[in-house]
DNA sequence: CCCTGCCTGCTG
DNA sequence: CAGCAGGCAGGG
């Protein structure tokens, strides 16, 4: 489900309210949500750990613990973390449950179980998650337009495709790749090596922009995030042309278009995006 | 480059 | 019922 705004909204939610409390114990309704270490060894390492802060690495959440160890989650497309007093009412798809030492409980509910759990120690290489092999973040100095024309400018594959890839830049996923490529008169399909110079600079600035735009957006008070189960990111209805593939271009007026590429579904403007 | 699998649930 | 969903890995 989320992409940069959203995990980055959740990091904003959580970290307050989990710094300093410590884990007391885990249960972990389906093992294979935990992919690394094995289940058993995963709850064992994190018990009676305490809570030191809450990191974001492209759609990557990181839960520091005091010790230097850190536990890493992805939500994927249905994941949600959320902090509940002990007798909140249980989404369906709870699998993994964070028992703290104030009786509260991070859970994590995921009805299509693509969301996954890591566990590295302090003293411990992350091989195992991706996060090395992310791309830059796109607030990153090293992020900009020499950056990615050097990355992207001699691919022949569609730009939209590139935006994707996580290896190049990390955190966008398939509704900002469509907002940012409109907002940059692109159109989706371009091969990567048919943009000009001043295309990567305006990819460069509005690719920041946009993600930055859309956290503004999603900001949302602790209660609110319980109330709505984390589910609620309160931006959509500033997106302009995800979903709205048949409406008119809210710049131009023309048909918005729905196209396939790379297996994601795509939205564009005929007039603002030109081929 | 394309395709598939991984899962459940919602929409038409 | 088919088709689709904000992600990603693995295979050909």
């Amino acid at each position: 489900m989320p992409e940069l705004p959203e995990v980055e909204t959740i990091r904003r939610v959580l970290e307050p309210q989990l710094k300093g409390r410590a884990i007391s114990h885990i249960t972990a309704n389906r093992t294979d949500i935990i992919a690394y270490p094995a289940a058993e060894q995963f709850c064992e390492a994190i018990k009676n750990q305490t809570i030191a802060a809450m990191d974001r690495r492209g759609k990557f959440l990181m839960i520091l613990l005091e010790s230097g160890d850190t536990i890493i989650l992805h939500l994927r497309m249905t994941g949600c973390l959320l902090l509940t007093p002990q007798d909140y009412p249980q989404e369906k798809h709870t699998h993994i449950i964070f028992h703290l030492s104030d009786e509260n409980q991070l859970r994590f509910s995921d009805t299509r179980r693509f969301g996954r759990f890591w566990f590295i120690k302090n003293d411990q290489s992350d091989t195992y998650s991706g996060i090395s092999k992310l791309g830059p973040e796109p607030f990153d100095k090293s992020f900009n337009a020499e950056y990615l024309e050097r990355k992207l400018g001699k691919r022949r594959r569609a730009i939209k495709d590139c935006l994707l890839d996580q290896s190049i830049l990390a955190g966008i996923g398939n509704i900002y790749s469509d907002e940012i490529l409109f907002q940059a008169n692109v159109h989706p399909s371009r091969p990567a090596n048919s943009l000009k110079q001043q295309e990567w600079e305006r990819l460069a600035e509005i690719i920041p922009g946009c993600l930055s735009f859309f956290i503004e957006k999603n900001a949302i008070t602790p209660e609110e995030y319980l109330k709505t189960k984390g589910q609620d990111y309160r931006n959509t209805p500033f997106l302009q042309v995800y979903g709205h593939s048949g409406e008119p271009c809210p710049v131009c007026g023309q048909t918005l278009c729905r196209t396939v590429i790379g297996g994601r579904s795509s939205v564009y403007c005929p007039g603002c995006q030109r081929d």
